[in-house]
DNA sequence: CTGGATCCGATTTGATACTG
DNA sequence: CAGTATCAAATCGGATCCAG
């Protein structure tokens, strides 16, 4: 089995590596609505309801750092920052794509709604 | 945003749930080594060196639960247990497989080598 | 408006011991 | 050999307050 280290951290394969760079409950959402416009922090957070505000800062800086979006500040008062996709995050959206879709396979798979406030099964 | 229940958890799209289903550090390499053979736990411990006894035995038994894998008994002593991957878990394969790809570019876009050497660490 | 820091409870994971 | 139980450590996430 391949294993490396990254920041200081193990990895025992390449799916775990990926995993770390845009899995978690945020960088894909955030990653996903960034693919094609670019978006001020306020908006993001409007267009994502259930994030809190830790989680979204906390994340847009680790997919900053890591090269996934890049971070403009605008000197005004009060401050206004853009955030946008970068040639790296482009290349993440093409994989997030294909999970979103073996997503809806598997949803269906599992017999469950993409409704919004339903909370029933399909029956077979 | 789509949002939905599934065994009382709430989802806010597809990837979460697809992740919830085969992410976690351990899934996706415990489904990859039954891809195309059928094992028994003692070997799949030996082929995934570092997951502890008790991650093991939690993750088999949430990947069958879900019907990802199968397990066999067999009435003997010392006991024999076998797993296989099932219809659905070759469903997953594919898109683990398109994972591992994109790991495996983005670790060369990191400049990170997938040997047993160890690699510099950048500073954060 | 955006972002950082702190507290703290919840969840996850590792180590270890025990069982048939 | 395969699996279960328990305790403790580590990590994660939410709420809240402060700052430029």
């Amino acid at each position: 089995m391949p294993e490396f280290l990254y920041k200081n951290k193990l990895y025992y394969n390449p799916v775990e590596f990926a995993m770390d760079r845009i899995g978690g409950t945020w960088k894909m959402p955030i990653l996903w609505r960034l693919k094609d416009k670019v978006m001020r922090y306020g908006e993001v957070k409007k267009d994502i309801p259930h994030i809190t505000h830790k989680m979204l800062t906390s994340q847009l800086r680790e997919l900053e750092e890591e090269g996934f979006i890049s971070r403009k500040v605008y000197p005004v008062v009060p401050p206004k920052v853009e955030y946008s996709i970068t040639r790296r995050g482009k290349k993440a959206i093409t994989i997030i794509d294909a999970i979103r879709n073996y997503g809806l396979h598997l949803m269906k798979d599992f017999g469950v709604e993409e409704k919004k406030s339903v909370k029933q099964k399909k029956s077979k």
